[in-house]
DNA sequence: TTTATATTTAAGCTATCACTTAAATAATAA
DNA sequence: TTATTATTTAAGTGATAGCTTAAATATAAA
């Protein structure tokens, strides 16, 4: 309310206020929402995730044959990932293996489904 | 496969090739879906998106008024939904209201039923 | 130990993001 | 017309993203 307002005379002060209530009882979720979104929200990433969420696990060096990239540009992504929590990691000798955080599977089963269904390119045509 | 590749004798190549392949088939979806969880992945625009998925419409003005920010701020990122097509707009007089598209909606629909469950929440403090 | 492999980390660079303030545009009212 | 309100656009700025290359770290094998 601080900067300005709304001083128009049709505007509908109880939308306004039920806006406010709404996103303050849930702004929390709202931001660790977005932080989530926001990784998965870049090609790569969004590759990495969706790989693992039918791949058991994957090293950095697999990743960057099957995305074609160079392993440290893999690594910094990887690294996001598991900072976030999104990622697991394992170590096997000098491999380390990457794999998806259980709740993080479910919260993106949705948008993967839709991926494989090519329901994205429906709504792009729509 | 140009720029370097797994050299270890240990390396899964059917696991590699079916990834490589598994990327192949749904490339264009998730550069699609990519962008659309950029738009979202920020918490301003997150909310209104969320405020969107039950509100019919609303005007920068009011955003302006229930994000508390500036109305040029709340404009730019109108701009953006509205030039992805997640946001249409129509003109009422001085005002202009901003509503979900529908296919995005649907998109949507599960990750805000997080929000709403606060079963983000749980994933955060699993 | 030395060597090789896998991975991470660090530094540097360019591009993009999200805001700010000021100016431009659009519609209405006086 | 002029003035007011709603919105957009533009220019400028500091912060961040994502890559590159080079160096550091970790494990295992010779």
């Amino acid at each position: 309310m601080s900067k300005q307002s709304c001083i128009r005379d049709v505007a509908d002060l109880n939308q306004i206020n039920r806006c406010i209530d709404s996103i303050n009882a849930v702004e929390s979720s709202i931001l660790k929402l977005s932080d989530i979104l926001k990784l998965a929200g870049n090609d790569v990433r969004l590759k990495i995730l969706f790989l693992l969420s039918t791949e058991e696990d994957l090293c950095p060096c697999d990743l960057s044959d099957i995305l074609d990239m160079t392993v440290p540009a893999v690594s910094q992504h990887l690294r996001k990932l598991k900072d976030a929590g999104l990622l697991g990691s394992r170590r096997e000798g000098k491999l380390i293996f990457y794999s998806l955080q259980e709740p993080y599977d479910e919260l993106l089963k949705p948008l993967f489904h839709q991926i494989e269904n090519n329901t994205i390119m429906e709504v792009l045509a729509a």
